[in-house]
DNA sequence: TAAAAATACTCCATAGGTATTTTAT
DNA sequence: ATAAAATACCTATGGAGTATTTTTA
């Protein structure tokens, strides 16, 4: 579980665009959708359909909470070292 | 912030040793050492007292229960999706 | 002086890049 | 036809290993 992809994940839910989600997350669109693809391949099961209008999928709209958690999470943990 | 190296993290401070942690988390002492070298650097602060009996630092102590936190939201985040 | 951690390398997997092709509207 | 995502390929970073050298009770 990469937090860095879990960031690129949740560009492309907020953006609804992999080319958007790649400039806001400053690296190149095949950057960011081989890290997607990544990330699908490792929970086993496609996050986006693909289309003119990139939409989530069940899973998803399943996962976006608990990605939003985790990277609060990560940012909370880095605050409490200092 | 690497998940791989908060799991290194944690069962150092679950044994209070880094010997004893590479092999829970079946790696080398130097592969453990320098994940939590790695964590230490990117927090800029010590984590754990070396000595005979290797000790969380005040920050260590403040970091462990949002590391747990961490490790178990990226399960949840993977039950979620499937 | 004996254990535990750090250091010095080597290797390889993969994140990230550029160029290009494919796909869907 | 065109804009967006996928694919192919290359590079470089860094995670993990083995061997060895400090440390410190």
């Amino acid at each position: 579980m990469n937090l860095t992809f879990l960031r690129y994940f949740l560009a492309v839910a907020d953006t609804s665009s992999f080319t958007v989600a790649a400039e806001r997350c400053h690296v190149t669109q095949p950057t960011l959708s081989s890290g997607v693809a990544r990330l699908e391949e490792e929970l086993g099961t496609r996050l986006f359909d693909r289309g003119r209008r990139t939409r989530l999928t069940i899973a998803g709209q399943r996962l976006l909470p608990h990605a939003r958690d985790d990277r609060g999470m990560a940012g909370r943990a880095r605050r409490a070292a200092r």
